[in-house]
DNA sequence: TATTGTTATACTCTATAACTATA
DNA sequence: TATAGTTATAGAGTATAACAATA
């Protein structure tokens, strides 16, 4: 192994942690009755729930969630039939619906915080709380700088 | 945000990141004619071959990409359908299948090494070189302590 | 009876493209 | 004509379960 393909590496140690952080959340979920995904969407609206701002319109969760916006649609149908958001028209713009939070949805993200926090513990055991400070510090930068997706 | 999640805000930084890794590896290989998946398996296939070590079983290959057996052999049937590897069956236990890389192989994997870097380093941009080495340390703690899969 | 890999099947996640209804 | 969200479709990735061949 090259020392010039140290990105490389490193980028295929992350692609391995995630599969392995993407399998204990599944599994974790399971109970609940949710998806890693539908989690994430979740989470999100909360976002807006939480400083009261005006729910998210399907085309804020795709840029948010950085996927393309039909992915979103599939995401809000099974949080919608499982009773956790509610899509609600905008009546100042008929084109627009917004994802509002249901009493359920917040139940849900409740139950889900602890499984969360779970999987990663079980992914971050190795690291010391200092460790995880600086992962932490410099995951950040790496989100931080990720480019917006144009929706 | 509560302090005591910062685990899980952590877990959710390194999914984030990963997608977007994911897609810029996608773009890159697809010129290839190469999935992600398909390109882990070629890289684990070709330690072997490079330490001289006999070629792998399906299983090996499942444990060291951390999937389930049956996921291999998709990979390999698509690997081995564009011809980079070769299924050979083990002269000694005829159960075992051993998979062997070919020129065809090689090659792909000199093409995929800069498409690779490629992909890194656009995802790595906000870090400086130190910054990396450390990133790279910590994701490596977290690798090793991973438990094995049992197949 | 245990192991190795496979066939059969299904589900999650995401993408592109074409369409509908608004604006 | 441009925007918001959808239907339609496809493909990658992975899983479980049942099975055949071999040990």
């Amino acid at each position: 192994m090259s020392t010039s393909d140290a990105d490389g590496v490193l980028a295929e140690q992350l692609l391995r942690l995630t599969r392995r952080l993407h399998r204990i959340q599944r599994q974790q979920m399971e109970p609940i009755g949710i998806t890693p995904a539908q989690s994430r969407l979740l989470r999100t609206v909360s976002h807006y729930d939480l400083h009261d701002e005006p729910p998210p319109r399907m085309a804020d969760l795709a840029r948010r969630l950085d996927v393309v916006p039909r992915a979103v649609t599939t995401l809000v149908d099974g949080l919608e039939a499982s009773g956790r958001v509610r899509r609600v028209p905008d009546p100042t713009n008929r084109r627009v619906i917004r994802i509002e939070l249901t009493d359920t949805g917040r139940a849900t993200l409740r139950a889900l915080r602890s499984a969360r926090r779970d999987a990663a513990e079980d992914i971050l055991a190795p690291l010391t709380a200092e460790q995880r400070e600086v992962l932490g510090g410099l995951l950040s930068a790496l989100v931080d700088g990720m480019p917006e997706r144009r929706c």
